[in-house]
RNA sequence: GGAGAGAUGGCUGAGUGGCUGAAAGCGCGCCCCUGCUAAGGGUGUAUAGAGUUAAAUCUAUCGAGGGUUCGAAUCCCUCUCUCUCCGCCA
């Protein structure tokens, strides 16, 4: 959530800022403007049932003494008596007011950094970079690749849970385990990372420190009789293991990757990317997180940016890097770098990974503090990203790696993860 | 799923209605003593909010939420989690 003082000190500057996110952000009934009105309401009544509280607790006090010493304390009780319930009628208020102010706070969605470029959607959004050379000769879509080599099944998956699950099957479920294990080593012996394994099941408030909650609860699968939910990324269990601490600074930075499934819903995506694996309702990731004292919070971004390029470039996928502009950020994010791989049969480059900081904003949700130079505890800024989706790299492998023949070539750098294997080819084929 | 025990500050652990935000010990910070790796002494050491130039001071927090009471870490209720035993089980 944002600093709350900042609401007091800088909301003309702070408007203008989530304004660039899309004029609804800050629209009469926005929580943006809740949270302006409420702000003030919440500390009048606070501070009026502190001043109870105070007189409430100096009297009890002088009571105790009185009887203490034997002596008659009668009048103090009965003007108690009074006090203690205009005590607790302000304090129930106070509580209502601090309570519809909280929500509204964490409604609000991050700040987007000076750096963030201006922008509507995803069409304004900014591209750095590209690398690598997209093929541009005619390649099948990764459903008929995959299923002509039966390793893909999207029937099978239908049967067994519905539209958008998937099976797969022989080299392709291979290939989905051998990716895993690379993304995850590479990580973890490489670029720094401590491996964690995780629930894939997270309750309300770890949904809630890093933003998915409570604004987004139809995007997420909920467990019948629990309040919790099947994560949608790894994120959410893994900057949340820290949630509620107070670090030291030499602790710092904490680097995590972790495999998890994801699950999601996929409410507001109805017909789109309907057929094949690249919008699932499960998919496999491989998830980067760190934890940096918040003046590093831009530059950890591009440490863990370059550590999910590495993937791709070992994959020898071409992607184009791309900078998020303000209408197309996250709820959470204050700046994201999407990469994009190159998908020949769509002729076109789609999100593989999303990479960014958060500055302070989960760190204030989820309490996670810092100490600084003076030892006061302050938010520690967060920053993930995916290292990457894992299903999405197995549809770029087939595209880019496929051959006129049918077959598909197994990147180099993932054939020691796959038994050796150099090439998926048709069994039928082959015979 | 059944039965029981428990949840207190960075840690261990006292505390069963009033001056306890919380004894004591450990750990850690600073200072002193001592020429030599030891030991001793002093002092400080939660978070959030309000307040102040800074303090002082006030409020909340002893797993969470509610209740009883003038007053609750202490009594009552609900929930969560941990531990032990039994059952079941990857």
């Amino acid at each position: 959530m944002i600093d709350r003082k900042s609401l007091r000190t800088d909301a003309v500057a702070m408007e203008e800022a989530l304004k660039k996110r899309g004029i609804t952000t800050v629209a009469e009934d926005s929580a943006w403007f809740k949270a302006l009105s409420l702000d003030a309401e919440q500390r009048r009544l606070k501070t009026e049932s502190e001043n109870l509280q105070a007189d409430r607790n100096r009297v009890s006090k002088l009571i105790g003494m009185k009887k203490g010493a034997g002596e008659d304390a009668s009048a103090e009780l009965q003007h108690m008596g009074e006090v203690a319930k205009d005590a607790k009628r302000l304090d129930i208020k106070a509580k209502e007011a601090e309570a519809a102010f909280n929500l509204a706070l964490l409604e609000i969605p991050n700040i987007p950094h000076l750096s963030v470029p201006d922008g509507r959607d995803e069409n304004d959004n900014e591209e750095i970079r590209c690398w690598g050379k997209p093929r541009l000769d005619k390649v099948p879509d990764h459903w008929d690749i995959g299923e002509d080599l039966g390793i893909l099944d999207f029937d099978t998956g239908a049967k067994l849970a519905g539209s958008r699950f998937s099976v797969l099957k022989g080299a392709g479920a291979r290939l989905e385990r051998a990716l895993m294990q690379f993304m995850l080593d590479r990580h973890a012996d490489v670029h720094g990372y401590e491996e964690v394994w995780v629930p894939a099941i997270a309750n309300r408030k770890t949904m809630t420190g890093t933003g998915q909650l409570p604004k987004f609860e139809d995007d997420l699968y909920r467990l019948e009789g629990e309040d919790a939910f099947l994560i949608p990324t790894a994120e959410v269990p893994v900057t949340n293991m820290y949630q509620d601490m107070i670090l030291e600074a030499s602790q710092l930075p904490i680097k995590h990757c972790a495999y998890t499934p994801c699950f999601r819903r996929e409410a507001g995506s109805a017909g789109r990317d309907t057929r094949g694996m690249i919008r699932q309702h499960q998919f496999d990731k491989v998830e980067l997180v760190q934890l940096v004292q918040p003046e590093l919070a831009l530059t950890a971004l591009d440490e863990l940016l370059s550590h999910a390029i590495a993937i791709l470039e070992a994959l020898e996928l071409p992607y184009r890097l791309v900078n998020l502009c303000a209408g197309d950020l996250g709820f959470s994010a204050e700046k994201t770098f999407d990469l994009e791989v190159w998908l020949p049969s769509q002729n076109t480059y789609r999100e593989i990974s999303s990479c960014s900081s958060f500055g302070q904003f989960q760190g204030r949700r989820a309490g996670i503090r810092v100490r600084d130079g003076q030892g006061k505890p302050q938010a520690v800024a967060t920053i993930n990203g995916s290292g990457l989706a894992i299903g999405r790299t197995l549809v770029a492998i087939l595209e880019n790696y496929w051959n006129a023949d049918g077959s598909v070539t197994i990147p180099e750098a993932l054939q020691p993860y796959m038994g050796g294997l150099k090439q998926i080819q048709n069994k039928n084929i082959q015979k």
